[in-house]
DNA sequence: ATCGATGCAAAGGGTTTGCAGGAGC
DNA sequence: GCTCCTGCAAACCCTTTGCATCGAT
């Protein structure tokens, strides 16, 4: 009586390598930067695989989506909820630990009727590097 | 000193239009919805010409991108920070005046050395109507 | 008359998918 | 050996853009 997941998978070494990456690093990769990473370790790994993956590891919910950015997704392996920065100039997405988001969720209140799921805090904004680049264009 | 905005902008029936039914509806619609919604006012109305408003209007300030639902872009022509849900199941989106997101500012501490713009919670879940549908489909 | 805005259609960029061969169990 | 997984490339979808024309000032 639940989602069937029928299909039983099976060991492969790109998806392990897939969530590797995504454990090990920092840089909340969209499927692209998955794929320049790995190609080298990889012989032979395609793109469409890196994709494949990522939505099966998702669907698993070893790995999340935690934004957008120009219509290209970013992804991460840290499923808790957290807060995430996105630099507007570079696109680059940085966690905020800082940031207590069990707080927030403890200060939401959904209408009556909705089963909330994930929550998401994403701040945008400028990040240093760029706040600089900025500052020296002037 | 300023982002130079130097084109000076003409009035047109399709942009004016286009705010409009951003302003008037709650539905946070994409480019495509507000395209079928104003193709039967505006005789040969293009997308093209929505995308290129919406964009503007975006640049302007005067409209907000507020999500992206399968690689879908909504907007809402409310600018100030506000709460979404997006049903995971049917793709609505609606607004949450009930969280606090002022609140939530005041929690937040960044990094030193980064600049923040936008705030955006967005909480993801099922709607009332497909917590139903759902609970019919067992 | 000038130059921004439009419609149309083609191009672009990210993501998905069909297919035949290859790999896990 | 039965299926799932992969690589490849074509297909898809949303969005942007080039171009000739239309329209606002």
């Amino acid at each position: 009586m639940k989602t069937d997941t029928e299909k039983k998978l099976r060991y492969s070494h790109q998806r392990e390598m897939i969530y590797q990456y995504l454990m090990g690093t920092q840089e909340h990769p969209s499927a692209e930067m998955v794929y320049d990473a790995l190609r080298s370790e990889i012989k032979g790994l395609s793109l469409g695989t890196v994709y494949r993956n990522l939505r099966l590891l998702e669907d698993l919910g070893k790995v999340r989506r935690v934004a957008s950015l120009n219509g290209t997704e970013r992804y991460d392996a840290m499923c808790g909820d957290h807060v995430h920065f996105i630099c507007q100039s570079c696109g680059t997405v940085h966690d905020v630990p800082e940031a207590e988001l069990e707080q927030v969720r403890g200060t939401i209140s959904l209408p009556e009727g909705y089963q909330l799921g994930q929550v998401n805090l994403t701040l945008s904004g400028l990040c240093p590097e760029c706040l600089k680049k900025q500052a020296s264009a002037n």
